[in-house]
DNA sequence: GTCTATATCATGATAGAC
DNA sequence: GTCTATCATGATATAGAC
């Protein structure tokens, strides 16, 4: 037939969907079943329990969340060249899932443990101690601030992503539709790193 | 007895904690009431159903995540002066209620027409407008550079509330514990009072 | 007002036919 | 593999005694 996608990747994309939207209490395998397409029986056939079901897709989530971000963090490369990278690849990342921030930190926040059995904790500590060894290089050779590394990045990630999960507010404020909206979180964009660089600048 | 609360602030206080915590779906009644030191049926005899008890609290967190915001928005002083106050008692009010900003923009995501009905709207438009009013008269006068009102009022709620919502992320990154954090946040009103002056000023 | 017991309903999960 | 029918559990909500 015309849809040649199998089922069990039927059933992940729809439980992606039901997940991030409506988080793993507010979720219904029957919801996750009917945008499959198939029945609740069926569902559970290939994942034995919601549980195992909301593992697959949790997993999956956390590492787009955080992968792509590490990579970046590990390059040798000048700061300003790191921070133009991360807001770019990061908004266009978020862009492309805007429920994915606060579906991530939501589940975490339940549930904390979930990180330290996901080997990423050792990663994550070596990635932003590499940040933060490089802003105080910088700093140190003049070229920008002394300012914490760690408060620097939390303040570029907190620009990135809180839109995103502020999105309901943000758009009574700029009385915004849906379309508006992306249009303003592209030219975000080049607004935040300006906004760092300026803020750093000696 | 030594504790003279009534049994509705009991039930309020109980709800508050959970609602907050858990959010509307993974809230249970049954834990609501053991927490207030009742049962059930005594809560419903309170509150007749969880959307109605769920309400209450909600619209009440609705209101302190944002009639200060507002109220500081519209006073007529200078922008430095504005962006002080903002920080220091947002920043102060969210140690007070860590779980705030979560609860509130969870719940809103998954029903954005809480908003119109609370008349909030209206309040919240015009005094943004205010804020971009104030941003505008400084860059037309030389005292700060050029820059857009919403793009520098979101850069600094999004600096103020994230980290309270991406906590367990940050935890792992900086290896803090809760006390920590705690500290953390308050050498943070600091950094972004500066962070942001140095990234507006001419 | 407060409690216990129960009705009602929704949901995750299983059994079994095809 | 896929479906229908059913079970078992747990949660909201109500009834009624005290």
């Amino acid at each position: 037939m015309a849809n040649d996608t199998t089922t069990e990747q039927k059933i992940l994309e729809a439980a992606e969907d039901v997940f991030h939207e409506k988080g793993y209490d507010g979720a219904r395998m029957q919801e996750i079943a009917e945008q499959a397409g198939i029945n609740k029986g069926l569902l559970h056939y290939y994942f034995k329990t919601k549980d195992k079901l909301f593992e697959a897709i949790f997993s999956a989530a956390l590492n787009r969340m955080i992968s792509r971000i590490l990579s970046i963090l590990e390059l040798e490369i000048p700061l300003d060249q790191k921070i133009d990278l991360i807001v770019d690849q990061y908004m266009g990342m978020l862009m492309k899932n805007p429920a994915l921030p606060r579906f991530v930190l939501n589940e975490l926040n339940k549930n904390p443990d979930q990180f330290i059995a996901k080997h990423f904790k050792k990663d994550i500590k070596d990635a932003f101690a590499n940040f933060s060894a490089s802003v105080k290089k910088e700093a140190d050779n003049g070229t920008i601030k002394q300012i914490d590394g760690h408060m620097l990045f939390m303040n570029m990630i907190s620009m990135i992503i809180f839109p995103f999960i502020g999105r309901p507010l943000i758009q009574v404020v700029l009385g915004s539709d849906n379309a508006e909206f992306k249009q303003i979180m592209l030219e975000r964009k080049e607004h935040i790193k300006k906004f760092i660089k300026d803020a750093i600048r000696v």
